[in-house]
DNA sequence: GCCGATTTGTCCGTATGTATC
DNA sequence: CGATACATACGGACAAATCGG
């Protein structure tokens, strides 16, 4: 935990708008108000604000005050949609947020080294020794998500099967103190390949969502590339966009 | 334009980093330094570059300096995917942008009220007068995308077919001095339905990407709800999330 | 339409903490 | 250990937008 005064605000002030305290399209306290209720300067309240604005929780209109965009209904859509790519969270995260059953199978485990081609496509050096883990998600008994992933032998210097069965991620935090710090990521769609078909459970549809995420460390060292791939009702992502504050 | 010093610091450095004059995974000069030579202070370089880092340009590490992660490579990906769907940017930006031959045609035109159906889905009050508008998009002669779109009549009290067949943002700014400051999208993959085989090119592709959007004006009200089909392999979205500067 | 109070936006200078080297 | 660099926080100043009288 990070600890921080404005990471306090930025938590209370979002508990506070996801209960309703302050409901959508009202007016949060001023920021002077904030300041004086929380025990600190105003800059330190304007960078609560600042994060709530980029999630999308709040817009700030200058001589007015800070409005809540928020509305519960953002939280779980209409339909049955599961999953949400949220920002920057694991499988294992996301399973547990919404407390259905969930597996990981390991269908493929190697070490081998970037030729030119997966160098092209994931950033790594040519050459560069990598583990390569392909993994089947299994929600509630269904084979939905494909996940092939490689990482950076120099950042991860061991990584197994069973580690792979269990969440990377936190292996990777745990035991060797390597942090995800930024990620990138593209979406598109595509046809459903023999793979596809062979390992997830496609029902009748032809194309899946795909992800593909390059992922830093806190030296900035690309370490992981991975491609998911996604059964159609399974997939969707919300993001937020705003223009004030951005520099344009 | 918004004219403001950080703004400006903002775009010579992406503009560096764009032409190699901070190759990837060099450091940036100091923040110390960077203030001294633009002549302003730590603070306000700060924030250029907390634009640079949301954006995924670079990255900070305590103690040691701010990376640069972008890579030109980066910018027009592998393969000869076209579109890409960025920060808040339009049909006709993002057309300019790729300089290809485009043109939107009104399939449907109308002023209806918001059923319970559509205020659930969109978010506007049920009764709520609306403009309906439904686009086909195409793009070199190939019809790809169709948006349909509602406008809240209460803040676009005029549109007309014309301004519907040219950028409709462009018309909102200009004419109405209507802006969109904060967008929520959501993405899913959806079946292609019988109204997309008949408007779209749709190949032998029996899905679409869907992007369903929420624009708020510079009042936090939210004035369109657009929901875009795209022909799979014209659509790609980029993200970058990262976990420092961020409260968690 | 003007004025003044309120509120957000930008910018500055400074101090202190923490991580890296 | 000291120097450097980023992270957090404070306080103050003025600009710009909004709103009510």
């Amino acid at each position: 935990m990070p600890r921080s005064k404005f990471g306090d605000i930025y938590n209370d002030l979002k508990t506070k708008i996801e209960q309703g305290d302050y409901p959508y399209q009202s007016l949060v306290p001023s920021e002077n108000t904030l300041a004086a209720a929380f025990g600190c300067s105003r800059n330190t309240v304007r960078r609560a604000l600042a994060g709530l604005i980029e999630t999308g929780y709040v817009q700030a209109i200058q001589g007015k005050g800070v409005r809540v965009l928020y509305r519960a209904a953002d939280r779980r859509p209409a339909g049955k949609v599961p999953f949400t790519l949220g920002r920057l969270e694991s499988f294992y995260e996301m399973a547990a947020r919404f407390r259905t059953s969930y597996q990981t199978r390991v269908v493929h485990f190697s070490m081998t080294q970037a030729d030119a081609v997966l160098a092209q496509a994931s950033g790594f050096a040519v050459g560069a020794d990598v583990y390569h883990v392909q993994r089947v998600r299994v929600v509630d008994g269904r084979a939905l998500i494909m996940d092939e992933s490689y990482f950076l032998r120099s950042v991860v210097p061991t990584l197994t099967p069973e580690a792979a069965e269990q969440s990377i991620y936190a292996y990777l935090e745990r035991e060797l103190g390597v942090q995800i710090t930024t990620s990138k990521r593209t979406i598109t769609v595509e046809h459903a390949t023999a793979a596809d078909r062979l390992y997830l459970e496609m029902d009748d549809y032809d194309c899946l969502a795909v992800v593909t995420n390059q992922a830093f460390n806190s030296d900035g060292i690309l370490f992981e590339y991975t491609v998911s791939r996604y059964h159609p009702e399974y997939f969707r992502f919300q993001d937020t966009a705003c223009r004030s504050r951005k520099p344009r």
